[in-house]
DNA sequence: TGTTCTATTTCGATT
DNA sequence: AATCGAAGTAGAACA
């Protein structure tokens, strides 16, 4: 059977459920009224509440309330699971070391328990990224500006590394720095740092600073013009339409 | 009732008991075989497999497998959700604008449907981050130095804002650079920046950058010790015990 | 294993 | 709404 649920179950029988599972590597959900321990890293407590606790067969445990995209406690890939009674209450704690952590889950009251058997061998595919945009720029140069020529990438300077370096039509050195998404101004500062760094190297030469993106905010393109910097509005392949319009 | 489950429903009777759940603002959990299609700031598709996808009634979906603190996909909070029956598939779709993103999730197969009722006014209490430490040192300053006098928290410089500025028992300016956790070289480049930006403005005398932080790599030791700046080994609060044993 | 960097980062605070 | 920085960041790539 590819999925177990008891509901509103005594602790006795949610724990043989739970155990099982764990050993025979199943993910288990459980629902209900409870608080959560945690130390390690950090240190937290939560009070009572209801949450669905997740826990994966490759150590995981998340702590899920009805808000916001991330659990209110977990536990990372890794752990160890263990489940108990005691006090009346079902207990599940999760333990690593390395960095030592312990997540302790103790409910008063169980409103479901499930065990789910997982079939997933599908692999995400996700384009977008600025990988995707380094791909696309060094496949098309002109894309950039016609008569581009990239040179290296991740190129070292005094100010960190370049994403993409390499000279114009007219053999000036171009400092290219790739965002995927819409910028504001801090991508500005990063790129004049840049471009000042390889100033140094090139003495007699007037080197140029490009900022491709979907987009810039209107205080960034203010600082770019500012600064004699370069926009070229360019977008990671498929995803990423939002440079085509810019709303403001 | 709190909870409410189906075992291996007709789309029918699931749909409406989704339907219902977003409507009245209850959390929704579904299992089973689907497909997944993400567009928005990226793009991604997901191929046929069993995953758990949780529905919040703040409009986060997130679609997890088996494996993996991170949800597989996602949208987050303020997104809107929709369902419907289409090809004999159940479809999941939750949308948001600014920015513009879809999550589709198709089930070819439901295992389980189950919608919550969910109570929890308890808040979570963390204990160990940088502004533990901030409050740490502002209460204690000698635990920087005997002297430390701190007179401003995040004090604009031209290299950024400072963590704590303040003045040594000599009356040499001093800026703190605080981190929770084991600091790698870029630490050490960052205060590095800060120093030279303080020294600007003051052209006399002589500016004392220290790193406080429960321990340093091995790099960022070197790196500041050939700076001239200052390492103090410290921990925030309770959590983060790491910093008590430097191993090496 | 430790270090470094990216992320559909998420999240909160502040302007 | 835009911006900035922290996070128990997580996760991958690399040495």
């Amino acid at each position: 059977m590819s999925v177990t649920t008891l509901h509103r179950p005594a602790h006795r029988d949610a724990l043989a459920l739970v155990e099982t599972a764990f050993e025979e590597g199943r993910m288990v959900t459980a629902f209900g009224r409870c608080t959560v321990d945690y130390d390690g890293r950090a240190s937290s407590d939560l009070g009572p509440g209801d949450r669905l606790v997740v826990c994966k067969p490759d150590g995981t445990v998340l702590v899920h309330t009805d808000e916001n995209r991330n659990p209110v406690n977990w536990q990372p890939p890794g752990c160890t699971h263990h489940a108990g009674v005691r006090d009346g209450r079902l207990r599940i704690r999760s333990v690593r070391s390395s960095p030592s952590e312990r997540l302790d889950v103790s409910f008063r009251q169980l409103e479901q328990v499930t065990a789910y058997e997982v079939e997933d061998r599908s692999d995400l595919t996700l384009t977008g990224s600025e990988e995707d945009l380094r791909t696309r720029i060094l496949d098309d140069p002109s894309s950039v500006e016609p008569g581009f020529r990239p040179t290296a990438t991740e190129r070292e300077t005094a100010a960190g590394p370049v994403d993409i370096f390499g000279d114009d039509a007219d053999g000036r050195p171009m400092v290219v720095e790739l965002k995927r998404r819409r910028v504001g101004p801090s991508a500005a500062g990063q790129l004049r740092r840049y471009v000042e760094a390889v100033d140094e190297e090139f003495p007699g030469e007037d080197v140029r600073g490009i900022l491709v993106a979907p987009s810039v905010t209107d205080r960034a393109a203010a600082l770019l013009t500012e600064q004699d910097l370069e926009f070229v509005p360019l977008s990671p392949p498929d995803g990423g339409e939002d440079g085509s319009v810019t709303h403001d």
